[in-house]
DNA sequence: CTGAAAGCGCTTACAG
DNA sequence: CTGAAAGCGCTTACAG
């Protein structure tokens, strides 16, 4: 930068007001320096800027796997969000591995970045206490943790509770579940979801069947596809199918047909996240639909309103992100 | 830091020892070290480390758009392949503008990492020549740029050659295809797949048939569906469809079924990319798969060579990406 | 509007 | 194995 300068007769002090715009140039000068940075070819240094101003211009995302379309969805939301903010997002995957997702709450295995956003898949409620970071933070959550930090948590419970309601009142009376996963080490959403689905049911005056709740270890295509194999050589019957998600629901809906199942006049299906697969198959999906737009919306504000010391930004706050029933064609 | 070395009775070169683990460090002292660490709840500032070492342990990856299943998946393997190394991914979307393109040629608007995997979209081969970078970069492309870095390229033209062909091997006389894109600032696979499309037909004898070509301004579901609608409409003979990519077909394939078009009898489809949807489709789809997890491990692999001056690095190659057609039910 | 200088928080030769 | 000090390349009060 002072080569800059030098070649265009000023210090580097100006060459910094020219480049970063902070401080008004004359013209001239300004001309000067621009030529003076394409002549040598010229590139700031942005680690020098970030160490003085204490800004990288980054965002952190981490997240369990993008494999799983819904994070990956949410985190390219995030990316789109961010992006409009002028913001970049750098990607981190935790593999829902409770160290790694302890680590990050600690601020150990900090990546260059000026905040955040992080959605934890092995941690408990109480695992919010270890959150120490001297870095801004939003937290996405299946339940709110014991942290004072912004949270944006679904309603897990309400959830699973609309979609199964959402079968009943379809006229079902055999409502099955595919999803519950009781690996001690994950709270998942999967739980939460079950709890729902047990009490619409019970709302409805109807039993609960464990015959009628399937297991997932893993929350995609095939998995909802074993899933719904299972449930065919089971030999038990049902009339309603609520899956935890899309991408198990779309590999149930898949078996279920080629068994020449008739969706939805056998079975009515549905999942949950409204990915864009669930409106593509056929039929197409009905799904608990999640504001995933909303919530990365919402969730860069919170972070991007703590970072810059926003005055409209009040203190950590925790939010229910909103969710609605998207009847298509498969219930 | 000093800090934490005065808390544990040493100076700041001892601390910075135990956390980096660059140098070794006696047992007790590297003890009361952490124990001021933990004590003081240190975490460090990457950004001053990143400015003395020059590495951040960042690599930025741009594409067109994330909104692209394609590049969507690119994206994610390219992530998982770096998180694989040890090193974070920081996304960029270009949207496809030139301007930003160049900007990323010209090495301006460049986000805090130590190397670049650039798709550009805009550019054509001479572009290349604004390729003013002091950082290490990587470049995938429909086709080579004039410029003197590494550069993983598709063989658009084989790729359209090898699905025309494919169909043409399943006894299909009248094929059609779906994608050009003629927008004039955009140089997309398309023209190239089109143009393997014809060559194609030559080899085989047929006759180029200019109302069975269907342009598609956005390589979407949508676009796809669109496309088959005005294929249907035109009234036009045909009992084959190439589509220049999964998600195209995927559109197509839902439209030709609505109209009561019996896939693969009437019509065989194929696409390009083997995205993850092509094999959960009714029927399956085949496509021109394109080695993904391969480009994505070159790719980084190229980067992270030139980023530590690897002595098997010898300067920068051009490489053909590798493809195959998969066949599966709907062809 | 511009110059000269301090300092952001690390790492690493230079000595011991 | 550890201390004292320089320096990475910027930005920004302090002066003028």
């Amino acid at each position: 930068m002072a080569d800059v300068g030098a070649a265009a007769g000023v210090t580097s002090r100006t060459v910094s007001n020219v480049l970063s715009g902070n401080k008004p140039v004359a013209p001239a000068t300004r001309d000067a320096v621009m030529a003076a940075v394409r002549e040598l070819g010229y590139q700031m240094n942005v680690t020098a800027r970030g160490l003085r101003t204490g800004r990288t211009g980054l965002l952190t995302v981490a997240v369990p796997a993008l494999r799983i379309d819904y994070f990956a969805e949410l985190a390219l939301a995030l990316v789109d969000e961010a992006e409009r903010l002028g913001w970049a997002v750098t990607l981190q995957q935790t593999q829902s591995d409770r160290e790694r997702e302890l680590a990050i709450l600690g601020g150990h295995d900090r990546l260059l970045s000026d905040g955040l956003i992080f959605q934890p898949h092995a941690l408990g409620p109480a695992d919010g206490d270890l959150l120490v970071s001297d870095q801004p933070v939003v937290l996405l959550a299946d339940h709110p943790l014991h942290a004072d930090v912004d949270q944006l948590v679904l309603d897990n419970v309400a959830i699973g509770r609309a979609a199964t309601a959402h079968l009943l009142g379809r006229g079902r009376r055999r409502v099955a579940m595919v999803g519950p996963n009781h690996d001690p080490g994950l709270s998942t959403a999967g739980s939460y979801r079950q709890q729902g689905y047990a009490e619409a049911l019970a709302e409805a005056g109807l039993p609960l069947r464990p015959e009628l709740v399937v297991g997932a270890a893993r929350w995609t295509w095939d998995g909802g596809a074993q899933a719904a194999q299972e449930l065919l050589a089971s030999g038990v019957e049902f009339d309603g199918l609520f899956c935890g998600n899309d991408s198990l629901a779309l590999g149930a809906l898949h078996v279920l047909q080629r068994h020449g199942v008739d969706v939805p006049v056998d079975v009515a299906v549905i999942g949950v996240d409204d990915t864009r697969d669930a409106a593509h198959s056929t039929p197409a999906l009905s799904t608990v639909a999640i504001d995933t737009a909303g919530v990365a919306s919402r969730a860069v504000g919170l972070l991007v309103a703590q970072i810059e010391r926003d005055d409209a930004y009040a203190g950590p706050t925790t939010e229910v992100v909103g969710h609605r029933v998207v009847r298509r064609s498969s219930s």
